[in-house]
DNA sequence: CAGCTCCGTTGCGTGTGGTGCAACGCATGT
DNA sequence: ACATGCGTTGCACCACACGCAACGGAGCTG
């Protein structure tokens, strides 16, 4: 582990919430503020923070186009693209592409809902694997040893009163998930929100991401929530598609062994 | 400066070319295998960067995450996207919003036209003051004193046969631009692409930002382009209108004297 | 206009932590 | 079974990142 360059993760963190003086991140590192000085420095030179006006610092630009880069690199997220887009179209709901990372699940897409309640979220934010839908299907897709050993791996942190919590519960919704072919958040994660989830699969069948609509309880009860269901599984067939996958192959189930 | 930040954000602009492996890191950063691994262990607990299989390395999800909090952060983006949204459905065209950052152009949002012929370019890319028409709509707004100033410190680069190549050519230009209130780009920076662009104000009457429409040449001849201007400078007075700006203010000229 | 305070900036001496080396071990392929 | 390629580990050295203290400019106050 190198200290200064975790030190420079940290500031750009902090950076993240706002633009911030020098003092006040030397303050919140808790280093000296000189030292600050120079990873800003080196940061600036890489455009990764820039000065505003002459006492404030904040993200530069270099961010921006990593992030950027690194998005288009992921070919399932310009895959999935078309076809979430329109789900979003006929549906009006928020709708996310999200997918597996060293245990939790991350955004790596987004399509607003039309409507003024809405949920928080943000590509690039991680959420954890037992409470939310998507979670779930990546979850579910893994082969059965796998799938027990991260079950055990979990914290299952208590996030509403819906929330699994046991990794025996959890296990046997997977099994549910797996053989439906889409899972369910009935408010787990947040309490006025409940999502349904599909699988997005490659080429070689296994599962490389997840497509959900999320929903505020107030627009939509359950029953309702479950209604979009088939519009969900054709989106994400339609995704999988275009991401290399022929149906033919689907019969191979637990094929995601990559590491 | 940082030496080992510095190579740390080298390896992450590295790895924005794709997935590569510790060696090939190491090769291309001139430095001990032992030394990248210490580093990407580093940017991999703050997810900057994670393992892809067992011997490849991608940047990760807090890259994402920053970046968006970051771009959140940036008002102009939030307050001027609807007017964007509209006119990229209007027009059809690639509709870019950009700001000056350090004597360069920077893109904090883009719409991507419907045509197949398109124009490369991502959030958070840079591009040159002197060949884009954002660039001369945010040097426009300077007082006259920075302009010239400016105009003096930029390297003229000959993108194509109808770049601006003198200090002089610039500010001459810069002058129309400002006069006019929107700025052209000749297809003086890529040789298929011309441009149109207007400011975007903010409650202190200065220019904070840009917005341009890109249209490949094929598509539309020069006496189209300029026939879209009307449409582009409404939505840059909705933006403007949006960001806080009032329309009595406008004659207060060159007023964005920040630093 | 003088004096004060707040911050960013600089130079320096110290010792910590980042570096390269070489050896190890786990894969994969032949 | 052997060879090869690559990630990983422990170690010894000294570069380099660190904190300190002093400087200087900008902005306020009386």
């Amino acid at each position: 582990m190198s200290q200064s360059l975790d030190r420079a993760l940290t500031l750009m963190a902090e950076l993240a919430t706002g633009a911030k003086t020098l003092d006040q991140l030397a303050e919140s590192a808790g280093v000296h503020k000189s030292t600050v000085l120079r990873l800003l420095r080196t940061l600036e030179s890489h455009h990764f923070v820039l000065r505003e006006g002459t006492r404030h610092y904040r993200l530069g630009s270099a961010l921006f186009d990593l992030a950027n880069q690194a998005l288009e690199d992921r070919d399932v997220r310009e895959a999935a693209g078309p076809a979430l887009a329109a789900l979003n179209d006929r549906t009006g709901h928020t709708v996310h592409l999200a997918s597996f990372e060293d245990g939790e699940v991350v955004y790596i897409d987004k399509y607003e809902g039309r409507h003024s309640v809405r949920m928080y979220s943000r590509v690039g934010k991680r959420a954890p694997l037992h409470c939310t839908a998507v979670g779930k299907v990546l979850a579910a897709d893994l082969a059965p040893a796998r799938r027990a050993e991260l079950a055990g791996s979990l914290d299952y942190e208590a996030k509403t009163g819906n929330t699994i919590t046991t990794a025996r519960a959890y296990l046997a919704e997977l099994e549910l998930v797996a053989e439906r072919g889409y899972a369910v958040d009935n408010a787990e994660h947040e309490d006025f929100i409940h999502c349904v989830a599909a699988p997005v699969r490659g080429a070689l069948g296994g599962v490389e991401a997840a497509v959900s609509v999320s929903v505020p309880k107030v627009l939509l009860d359950f029953d309702g929530l479950l209604a979009l269901v088939p519009d969900l599984v054709a989106a994400a067939e339609e995704a999988s598609v275009r991401n290399g996958w022929t149906k033919q192959r689907s019969v191979n189930k637990n094929s995601s062994e990559r590491g």
